[in-house]
DNA sequence: GACTAACGTAAGCCATCACTTACCTAACGT
DNA sequence: ACGTTAGGTAAGTGATGGCTTACGTTAGTC
């Protein structure tokens, strides 16, 4: 997971993902979209290959790469996790503060 | 949505995260849990703050941090955006590689 | 009013990172 | 065989990031 949020900590290869959600891509078909070299370009496709985001086949001279979505599976459950526990304890402390202002006001109500 | 994945691709703050997820924490109380010094942990609540990942409520001097998961909400949509398309992505090219595969075979029987 | 506890902030340091240019290899067309 | 196209890799550089120590501030305590 740790290197999968790294991954997608840059802005630039969370556009290559976006690239290559759909279908499949070359590198200079990649680079070509963006305003960086094409060398770059091949270190962040390192990058989200290391972290299992993206999938290469080669065909003849050229390398195609395309998204990998199950790289996400671990940091999805992270944050699903710690979606529903922070939701749950927002929701018991909510809670608490009407109990208390319902308290506050029979306090009132018995002056 | 940037501001929170930096944030998260930090394994320092995710375990921070992880300790503010249930119950509020004052910072002293976070950094015991760190073999680091306590204006680190500072420095690691302003950036997840700024991402706006978690809530600060001040009692007397002590501050108190607690998880805010909606910061969550844009980088959870983008994940599941990819999610979805890189998988029909996916099953379209199964699809068609079975095909092929049933051409294949069906030329070999008339061979 | 002095002391202390709880934090935030500033400055400096070292590691990591994204990018560039230069180079290399492998597969194709002629 | 030779040039060309596609793309990975190496080395160097400037910027960013996380950490530390030192200091400033604010709210309680005696």
């Amino acid at each position: 997971m740790d290197a999968a949020v790294r991954a997608l900590a840059e802005p630039t290869r969370r556009e290559i993902l976006d690239l290559v959600r759909h279908t499949e891509r070359t590198v200079s078909d990649i680079a070509s979209e963006f305003d960086v070299s094409r060398p770059a370009i091949s270190q962040h496709l390192r990058v989200l290959a290391d972290a299992e985001l993206v999938n290469v086949r080669s065909e003849g001279t050229r390398r195609l790469y395309s998204a990998r979505p199950e790289g996400l599976v671990e940091l999805r459950s992270w944050m699903d996790q710690f979606w529903n526990d922070a939701l749950s304890n927002l929701k018991v402390e909510v809670e608490r503060e009407q109990w208390n202002e319902r308290k506050a006001a029979s306090k009132r109500r018995k002056k």
